[in-house]
DNA sequence: TTGTAAGCGTTATCAT
DNA sequence: ATGATAACGCTTACAA
């Protein structure tokens, strides 16, 4: 390539890296050799040859989940902005050629792992390598966690309702340990709450189940709060099925703020769990640990916040 | 590395390429060294050496279009299981470090592009490169195109609300080719059909202000098919506010079978425009167009499907 | 069937 | 400020 330009490859290489020690006038003869060829380094060739892939690897648990969305939006902000290229990939984009996303990163010596959601605890990420688990509860060993308050959620919603007059509230989760923090900082609030949990995933199904049976048990509810955004739209479903009115009759929220809880259709009351605030925390807390890999792993809570909408309203 | 196994390097090379021209004893010990050793190939020096990258790269118009999940699965199966790897951007992935995905792409020396989605004109992708637009309706100059049968998806809606008795048909669209097409299709059918197509992006308040744009000229419309899910959400809501009961009073349906018209909640009859389908479609266009890069470019059709739910009825 | 040696397109370390 | 040269970790003829 070079050869264009009229100068050695160290120098084309000087001037990719933006170093200051080359003559304007080099520089320009490069820049212009590049435009007129086309050329584009290799990134195979600069992760080989360098010391550094300046890559990062983030894995999300399921596509499905639109959170990651912003999460993406905060990672970007912490780590291409410094010069980082993000490799995404879900638990089976590349499975077959790899064994698991994990492995793939391997192979291109990502610096770093980011994994979104609750982490699969048989990824099998050597030690060496630096991790952060942004959203999810579970902590893998050595890994630093950025997560939102799931209890300070609680309690905001649990303000909220009483804050609407609601006395008799109720609570509708899932056996996720999301779900249970949840519980906990409404309960804080509100120790008379009435629940109905359901075993397995927090799913719309056991969100219109969940509120039956505790509609069932306790007829003078008011407000319900569930796990999450899913299960409130079960919960919106059943309510509607045994002509109750929404919020004239029962307040229903729900956690995540997911784009459906922000349609006018349904236009769901929601705490919102800061996703682009969780992918920036872990992107910088990512390049701290790859600055310093010895430092202690970190867990951090980000601060939820409520989003009042239609499905909630004063008693 | 090889030298664990105490074989050459060409020797693991043969047996990471599962080639058979080796023996089964060293086979064996470069498998257990690899194991013993933890040792991953680099896909840095893998590409570099090799002739060609095995990578293809994906580019999403937007992570928030849901539809692209399906789209990868299709992918996946056209696509992985013949070897390649995926590599995932959307239009803001890797800006910064490169202008556009595509740059990115070039750089890794992927062997062919996929466009999911609408293509922006301006990505800048050199003749050489094999691309296929899938789901897009606008076609990129020499690229392949796997699309959704728009017009066929709207006789299906046609179809589906004259066999249920409707007869005084609304359309409600917006300014995108996708649109224009499935009114087209229902026109075939119904050629009565009254419109509110509106100026601009098909959201949710476009859907809710064209549908009370339909019903204050045509208050006697008994079926409003809608472009899209998201406008088709906006006129439920409309509807609702305007005291007309979905499907009692009017039968609403949309397009794209998106996640939310799936929930029980929503409910919501409408066309399911088979992105697996597309995917997969994609995928192997790709590979024939690598396998030769003269072959004129193709438009494939994938025909959609119905899928009815509540909000549909018989007259 | 296995080994040898020459690249692949960069970066990095010395020189100059 | 610029160039020569040796890596980087593989693949791929070509030899053996």
């Amino acid at each position: 390539m070079a050869a264009r330009a009229g100068v050695s490859k160290s120098l084309v290489s000087l001037v990719l890296q933006r170093s200051p020690r080359v003559s304007d006038q080099r520089r320009q003869a490069v820049l212009t050799a590049i435009q007129e060829l086309d050329y584009r380094p290799s990134t195979a060739a600069v992760s080989l040859a360098g010391t550094r892939s300046r890559t990062i690897g983030v894995v999300l648990d399921d596509f499905r989940n639109q959170w990651f969305v912003d999460l993406l939006t905060g990672l970007r902000e912490s780590l291409q902005d410094q010069g980082h290229r993000l490799v995404v990939a879900d638990r089976f984009l590349n499975t077959g050629l790899d064994a698991s996303p994990v492995e793939g990163f391997l192979s291109m010596r990502v610096e770093g792992i980011v994994i979104a959601g609750e982490p699969d605890t048989d990824l099998a990420i050597p030690a060496s390598m630096p991790v952060v688990v942004a959203g999810g509860r579970a902590t893998l060993p050595r890994a630093d966690t950025v997560a939102n308050d799931d209890r300070a959620g609680g309690r905001m919603a649990a303000e909220h309702l009483l804050s609407l007059g609601h006395t008799r509230i109720g609570f509708v989760g899932a056996s996720s340990a999301a779900s249970a923090e949840r519980l906990t900082g409404l309960r804080t609030e509100v120790p008379t709450v009435v629940t109905s949990v359901m075993r397995g995933e927090p799913t719309e199904a056991a969100g219109a189940q969940a509120v039956g049976h505790l509609l069932d048990e306790h007829p003078d509810v008011t407000a319900v709060f569930a796990a999450n955004d899913v299960m409130a739209l079960g919960a919106l479903s059943a309510l509607a099925d045994r002509g109750l009115r929404v919020p004239e009759d029962v307040s229903v929220m729900g956690y995540d703020d997911t784009p459906l809880a922000a349609t006018a259709y349904v236009a769901l009351t929601s705490i919102d769990d800061r996703s682009v605030e969780i992918g920036r925390g872990a992107g910088e807390r990512l390049l701290a640990r790859i600055a310093d890999p010895t430092a202690p792993a970190q867990e951090t809570l980000v601060e939820p916040r409520l989003v009042a909408r239609r499905t909630t309203a004063r008693r």
